[in-house]
DNA sequence: ACCCGATATGTAATCGGTTGCAAGATGATT
DNA sequence: AATCATCTTGCAACCGATTACATATCGGGT
């Protein structure tokens, strides 16, 4: 009993034929004979004849490989945009090879901008330098993308997620609203931020500096911010906030109501993410919910119609919904 | 100006040696001369070359990659898993590449499990097959394992888990103590059903069948649990119960709370794996914490060493903690 | 002056498939 | 019967690196 992998040349003598055969065989069935392929298939069943794939990608000058660039993998948010763009690769024949770009180096983030190494990339991270990017292997941006890079983008449509929000608590009677924002410099942050701004203004209210927050989209951040809250006059504080993320919220959430306040009832609160915990925490949070999956998928198609060469639409913005729950009520409400 | 992409011969021609001497002062700078490889680099940084891993993959006879098999990459859980792996496999160059269980078919598993795909394989799914896997690429199992496939593996100590939640529970005065399991089938839902059985019966309990609820891992599953548990008479109902995941734990803390009652006082409630988010909830949730991006730093060390030839363990347990906070009291207690 | 080991480099085979080109076979058309 | 399109198949070049082996150079030891 031999160890070695049979190889093309194993399979093609044993079928009684040209490895050129085989190989047609394989991967494009119809040009070849019924019988042949037959023949070929029986040798191939008989050897346990698997291919290899780095022989193949160099002669085809491809990778089958997809990366995508995670600002942070241990970020359950991403973890279902990766569930979307894998369901989508897996089934076209691409792997999905995923690189946290925090961990990662700078420079190896090139390496995998490469054509050996990927045939596209889907970039979530937008403080990626354009420059670095450009000119390289196929890319699409999802969720967050880099100011000054031209590929198409998924992504949703953060100014409109901020005028639900801020519509929804004005409705509500608030007209203290304050903001908590992402990571400074993070495309979302200030795209959140101006949504928010411009929603406040077209109810001709102001958004102050002592309403907005900075966080960086941390549970650990959004406790934080309660400290920061609960340090403001209770008469001129924030009747209402609005996170840039879920996480934030519930870190507020639990740091208020451990330091004996109550949610909704001393302050609304609207989260924006919508990720699966909190519509199972008490009060369940009314948040800005995001297609995740959606996204996912979106991208994946989009880089794959993008490498073959289809014509792509360049930017595309979900759409947002508002998910009304029970972390906000109408101001003032005692009860 | 050329658009070809400059290969290693034409990196030699300009530096004026041959592609043996530029290969070797690209993977073996020592064994070149400092002026000759100062010359290769020269010649390297004007052309730009970038060298082409399909074909160095494919004469090296490796691939570069490493697969995660992920059951569901849409459960947070993993995303720390996977970021631990990533931590490790990144500065040692390799590719992290994912795959997820549940939307690959079988067979394209077994793609997966291809020397000319991946040097090795992290299994972090039990329902695989040990045959399919067996005979394969290098392969550790990580959180979950294959019963009967002989790999390294990196657990936790369920049976100690449940032993310290059941302990827990059992001094804080309960004996009516009741056991959410995950899907039937995992190995990880049978060890912590055992353990549970086998801590309460140290203390003369058992485990009764209506004491027995079956979930999933899931919110939902968890919530459905919460129905099940309001519909038993409250004075033979279990005052307390150990969850095999905190997902389950939050669906039915929600549920309960959302039908009027409190936790901890009506119910006390432990959990399993402390996600991050856990900790900020109301009440916060005690539970059993387990090492994550540990246990995903060391599948991916333990693998590497595996694919180099070092001895390695084949079993590594390890330890847990319970967490103790606010989801848990003494049976009974009003208030 | 000769030999030896260490160091540096080149030659050419090799990794394992894919595919352009050409040739042979087959059947239809005129 | 000659012509031509179509279908199958084989030949052999090619993808772009790596590396075993051979060769050359140099300094030192005797």
């Amino acid at each position: 009993m031999k160890h070695e992998r049979p190889k093309i040349s194993d399979v093609a003598r044993i079928a009684g034929v040209s490895t050129a055969t085989v190989s047609r065989a394989i991967s494009r069935p119809d040009r070849v004979s019924v019988e042949t392929r037959a023949a070929v298939q029986a040798a191939i069943d008989s050897t346990g004849y698997r291919l290899n794939h780095a022989a193949r990608n160099l002669r085809r000058r491809r990778t089958g490989g997809i990366v995508a660039l995670v600002p942070n993998l241990a970020n359950p948010f991403f973890s279902q945009i990766l569930s979307g763009i894998a369901s989508v690769l897996g089934p076209a024949g691409y792997n999905l090879l995923v690189a946290d770009t925090e961990t990662a180096g700078a420079d190896s983030l090139l390496d995998y901008a490469e054509p050996s190494r990927a045939d596209g990339l889907i970039v979530l991270d937008g403080r990626l330098s354009a420059d670095a990017l450009r000119g390289r292997v196929p890319l699409v941006e999802a969720c967050e993308w880099v100011p000054g890079l031209a590929a198409p983008r998924i992504r949703i449509d953060n100014l409109a997620a901020a005028e639900l929000a801020i519509g929804h608590l004005h409705d509500l009677g608030h007209r203290r609203i304050g903001h908590v924002t992402g990571p400074r410099g993070n495309v979302l942050t200030e795209s959140r931020l101006t949504g928010t701004r411009e929603a406040l203004a077209a109810r001709h209210l102001a958004l102050t500096d002592d309403a907005i927050y900075s966080g960086d989209f941390s549970i650990e951040s959004g406790q934080a911010v309660a400290d920061t809250w609960l340090g403001q006059p209770a008469t001129s504080r924030p009747t209402a906030l609005f996170f840039a993320s879920d996480a934030m919220a519930c870190g507020f959430i639990g740091e208020v109501q451990h330091r004996g306040l109550s949610v909704p009832r001393d302050v609304s609160v609207v989260g924006f993410d919508d990720i699966e915990l909190v519509a199972h925490i008490s009060p369940p949070l009314t948040t800005i919910r995001q297609p995740r999956t959606d996204i996912g998928r979106r991208a994946a198609e989009r880089l794959l119609a993008k490498i073959v060469g289809d014509p792509v639409d360049e930017d595309t913005i979900l759409p947002v919904e508002l998910v009304v729950r029970a972390s906000t009520c109408r101001v003032g409400r005692t009860g």
